[in-house]
RNA sequence: GCCCGCAUCGUCUAGCGGUCAGGACAUCACCCUUUCAAGGUGGUAACCGGGGUUCGACUCCCCGUGCGGGUACCA
């Protein structure tokens, strides 16, 4: 049908018209490429790595496992909403989440280039293909007339599609408005009948290809659009699976019909479900936190946000909760991806991130702690991780938790004193001052003993003991929350924690 | 409007015809304890509704409802 006959134009085209010779762009029957399983993440540049798309990216290097292929590849095809920096930006996040590519933007590969932008002479080779057969046309419509038409067909409770006017023009009327130099796109031409597809997470798929519309496939500025790079890029870099989110579902027939028309054959679709906010909308920044950076910046964990976000959607099917990337990637398989979507609990985060907080070395947590904690010295840095390891779910946590260690603290009467007498708070802060010189190990028991004594009621013996401990705390701290009374001490130094103490004393006798 | 999808505790989930419907987060109580954590023990809490199919439905089918997605020369 690539030859001068014109359909009826009352009538749709059946699959007739599909090529029964050309011969597909590239020869690229038997596999070629590298890794028995090839997934690739597609980002669009387009601001800053969101949680739903790390998703997917995660759940791509997974599903590839250890013998398949894991690739990048940068779909900037849109020229407006296309930011510069984002690029680096996107890949700099994966790196931080522990997301290994074997081909990419950055590291080339077989495929290369990996940035659409730098291929357009493939789509355009594909464009030129299904023109040649009828499978895409050349559309002049103006937007203004696009946009009457949905209009239209809205009001009339119809589903919006492009009603083919173009389609119908001659060979000799397109000639005649491309010598005038008219703007134009590439449409495909929606074939008959009904697509369909056994998706790897939904199950089996059918749609009525007369609900699908003509889909643009090469749009004015010469640039392909999605559904069209997309296609051609996932056959020339041999992806056997495409893990996306399920707001793709309804565009897969058109997809699958590039594929048809082109002789290709489609790879595995898996439609992962989306990722929620608290509301049960599509997560976005009216949730608070989106970009994986940010999550960053609060002192999330990699290990936890990765294991947090695996979970969104996949289960191991065991009791087994924590995993790290690579367990993750030995583990994850097609079968037990969920087919709901899953709401991002912050809360279940936090508990993760404390989980793996504790399951870092020492070392690691002070290496970790260097960006929340810029004053501390570095000799410092391990002992405020051994300190605060088992009581926080957050780094950002820690400069608060150790405000004391960086600056002299003023508390209140009321925070010192708490419920005590004065005298009876101030006399054990006098006992205190000398016991700070004791050796660690016997400082709370001495305070205790201490504390004990000067107990009125012996009734209430331990609430008064810990009234007491609280004096201490506070007057070396100024906090009512802080790591244990003899790690406190020796952060700031003994001398540090007398002189802290006498303060405190002088500011009660002042008031009393 | 039209098309498509989803549906188990508040949340993430296990379940794949017969279970006291399991685990985790959160929550509550208690224990431990110098505060906060961490840890331990125990508790509250779910199969959206209605029809079928079946000896038997959370599990299968249909309808409804709710929620979500798509409906661009954005991805």
């Amino acid at each position: 049908m690539g030859g001068g006959h014109r359909p009826d134009p009352g009538q749709l085209p059946g699959h007739g018209y599909l090529p029964g010779r050309p011969a597909p762009l590239t020869d690229l029957s038997a596999r070629s490429l590298p890794g028995n399983r090839r997934l690739r993440f597609a980002p669009s540049p387009t601001g800053q790595l969101h949680i739903g798309s790390v998703r997917t990216a995660l759940l791509s290097y997974c599903l590839a496992g250890h013998d398949g292929r894991f690739l990048v590849r940068i779909e900037d095809t849109d020229r407006e909403r296309f930011v510069p920096t984002a690029t680096t930006g996107y890949l700099e996040a994966m790196a931080w989440m522990g997301l290994r590519w074997d081909e990419g933007p950055d590291i080339g590969g077989p495929c290369a280039p990996y940035v659409e932008s730098e291929r357009l002479e493939h789509y355009h080779q594909a464009a030129d293909h299904l023109l040649g057969t009828g499978a895409a046309y050349r559309c002049f419509c103006s937007r203004e007339r696009l946009d009457d038409l949905r209009a239209a067909q809205k009001a009339a409770g119809q589903p919006t599609r492009y009603d083919r006017r173009c389609w119908r023009l001659q060979p000799t009327e397109v000639q005649a408005e491309l010598d005038r130099g008219a703007s134009s796109v590439i449409r495909l031409l929606m074939p008959e009948g009904e697509s369909r597809w056994d998706d790897l997470v939904l199950g089996p798929q059918e749609f009525q290809n007369a609900e699908i519309d003509d889909q643009v496939l090469i749009k004015s500025d010469g640039f392909p659009t999605y559904h069209l790079a997309h296609v051609v890029d996932d056959h020339l870099m041999e992806i056997t699976h495409v893990v996306r989110g399920v707001e793709w579902v309804p565009s897969t027939p058109k997809h699958l019909a590039v594929y048809r028309a082109m002789g290709w054959v489609p790879p595995e679709f898996a439609h992962v479900p989306l990722v929620l906010g608290s509301d049960h909308k599509k997560l976005s920044k009216r949730h608070g936190s989106v970009a994986v950076t940010e999550y960053r910046d609060m002192g999330y964990l990699p290990e936890a946000l990765a294991n947090m976000i695996a979970f969104l959607g996949w289960s191991p099917g065991t009791e087994e909760e924590i995993f790290s990337l690579e367990e993750l990637r030995t583990r994850m398989t097609f079968d037990r991806l969920q087919s709901s979507p899953a709401v991002f609990d912050q809360q279940r985060l936090d508990h993760l991130n404390g989980v793996w907080i504790r399951r870092l070395s020492i070392p690691d947590l002070a290496q970790r702690l260097r960006p929340f904690l810029p004053q501390a010295q570095k000799p410092q840095l391990e002992p405020i991780a051994a300190m605060v390891q088992e009581r926080i779910h957050r780094l950002d946590e820690v400069p608060g938790l150790l405000r004391f260690a960086f600056a002299d603290p003023d508390p209140t009467m009321e925070e010192l004193i708490g419920r005590l007498e004065p005298a009876t708070a101030a006399d054990f802060l006098r006992a205190s001052i000398d016991l700070v010189d004791g050796s660690s190990d016997d400082l709370m028991s001495s305070l205790r003993r201490a504390a004990e004594a000067s107990a009125s009621d012996q009734g209430s013996i331990n609430r008064h003991v810990r009234d007491c401990m609280q004096v201490v705390r506070v007057a070396i701290t100024g906090q009512r929350v802080s790591p244990p009374l003899p790690e406190s001490i020796a952060l700031i130094g003994k001398e540090a924690a007398r002189s802290r103490l006498r303060r405190a004393l002088a500011k009660i006798a002042m008031v009393r």
